[in-house]
DNA sequence: GCTTGATATTGCAAATATTGAATGTTATTC
DNA sequence: GAATAACATTCAATATTTGCAATATCAAGC
């Protein structure tokens, strides 16, 4: 578990008490609701009266919140401000954002900036929700593995990995309708040659998601953008068209961005 | 300065480890470029290798980033992160995130959702930018005084503080056409009767900002929801459907998020 | 209302993170 | 291009934090 790693990373650091915080944070962040002492203890493998001087500083900080009376703890919005910080100095996100509000609201989808970690993992970076219908959730932050979904088709199709290692992460992944991996490479060289991802209900059931690749330099693509929408929603309402916005949002983000 | 503040959380906690990292990654998110070990150092007033150390322990976290070649230090997306379970567990940035957008794409306002932390401060927790024109840039996250602006107004007209306390506060704050307290004090007295703040011109000029208040719970308002314009634009078009517009949300939150 | 089980909190000895000087490394100046 | 300055990094001694046990506090069950 999370435990054995933390005790590593406790370990190897000069700054153990920042691991253990950070622990604490993501362990609040995926909790849905507030915790006590205990329970955050044992789930982190760390001895009480050193999770509470962690929650205490952290408490200090404005980074969780704590209430006296249930003596429960969960995050504060310092971690908001936090976040601030990085969102106002990220060229992509404050690029993207206006572009991913308009394609949102000409074609009805959500539409995601995501940042790329190599073949590890993405992170939502800018969000804009379809307005109306079903809302498929994502905040800001969000995090999924590289390799899923339309975005995955992009990492796999223009980050020129070795297939062995594509191979290994691909069959980490979970899908409510896994494609096999033969019909996936056939779907990543198309990719090549549109330009963009297209993931039709292999990620969620029903629900269409296409990426278009943006670069900061040459190599590898440094993020995408992401529409995702109703399947059913889209093959009514053209498609084709979102495509073309999505690739010229892509390059023009390229253009403006990679400089 | 801060460093005086900071020597003293460091003291009196157990883990001051927590709060010489929470001080550096305020600092990098404040800072508009990346910086190196040095400037933190100094700037925190703490010893560069225990900084070094902390800066490790943040990077392994993916909390900051390091540059290798630069030796430079930024905010990393793990900050994000955190913001997410935040966001994710927020009851009032849900509820009222739709409600924003749509006034926003209705009255092409730029709409926040603010937590009100007391007589202290607000902090951003849902935004939805104008979508056309000039761009009010405020981010998720982004922290002001309690008392400026049209926030301000409702926080004094329905906070029930002492006026001495909103006095001393008053008195601190910046604006770019400062009104009198006197003045002030009538507009908060209107925004008790009215149920929405004015801020026209005073807080940034030429620009109109509303603020209606909303309950989590009866007593002090906990949380505000803001429409900000350009005031020519707004004379134009309709500020008081706006102000309409505000209002019903801001009771409809009310309604369903302190039910 | 008392007991029980659980939790949060404190004190103390031992482990270890912090410190400031020394060393290696890069950038700048002449 | 050498010398210098500033910087990042390592190292060993010590002041502190950590971990454990003991205590205090709380909630639930009988």
């Amino acid at each position: 578990m999370e435990n054995t790693e933390l005790a590593r990373a406790v370990k190897d650091s000069k700054a153990p008490a920042i691991s253990r915080a950070a622990a604490v944070l993501r362990l609040l962040g995926r909790s849905d609701t507030p915790l006590g002492l205990q329970p955050i203890a044992r789930e982190l493998g760390l001895v009480p009266s050193t999770c509470l001087y962690v929650l205490r500083a952290l408490a200090a900080e404005e980074l969780v919140s704590f209430d006296d009376d249930t003596k429960r703890y969960a995050l504060a919005s310092g971690v908001l401000t936090l976040a601030r910080g990085w969102l106002r100095r990220d060229t992509f996100s404050t690029l993207a954002q206006p572009l991913l509000d308009r394609i949102s609201r000409d074609y009805g989808v959500t539409m995601l900036g995501v940042e790329i970690f190599g073949i590890d993992h993405i992170v939502a970076v800018a969000v804009s929700q379809a307005s109306s219908g079903f809302q498929l959730a994502t905040q800001v932050g969000s995090r999924f593995p590289a390799l899923i979904s339309a975005t995955g088709r992009c990492i796999a199709a223009f980050g020129s990995y070795p297939e062995a290692q594509i191979k290994a992460r691909f069959d980490t992944l979970r899908w409510d309708d896994p494609p096999s991996f033969a019909q996936w490479m056939e779907q990543v060289t198309a990719t090549r040659d549109q330009g963009f991802g297209l993931d039709q209900g292999n990620y969620i059931a029903g629900v269409t998601v296409l990426a278009a690749p943006v670069w900061k330099a040459r190599g590898k693509p440094s993020h995408a953008i992401v529409a995702i929408g109703l399947s059913a929603a889209l093959k009514r309402a053209g498609q084709p068209e979102l495509q073309q916005a999505l690739l010229a949002a892509s390059r023009a983000l390229t253009e403006q961005f990679g400089g």
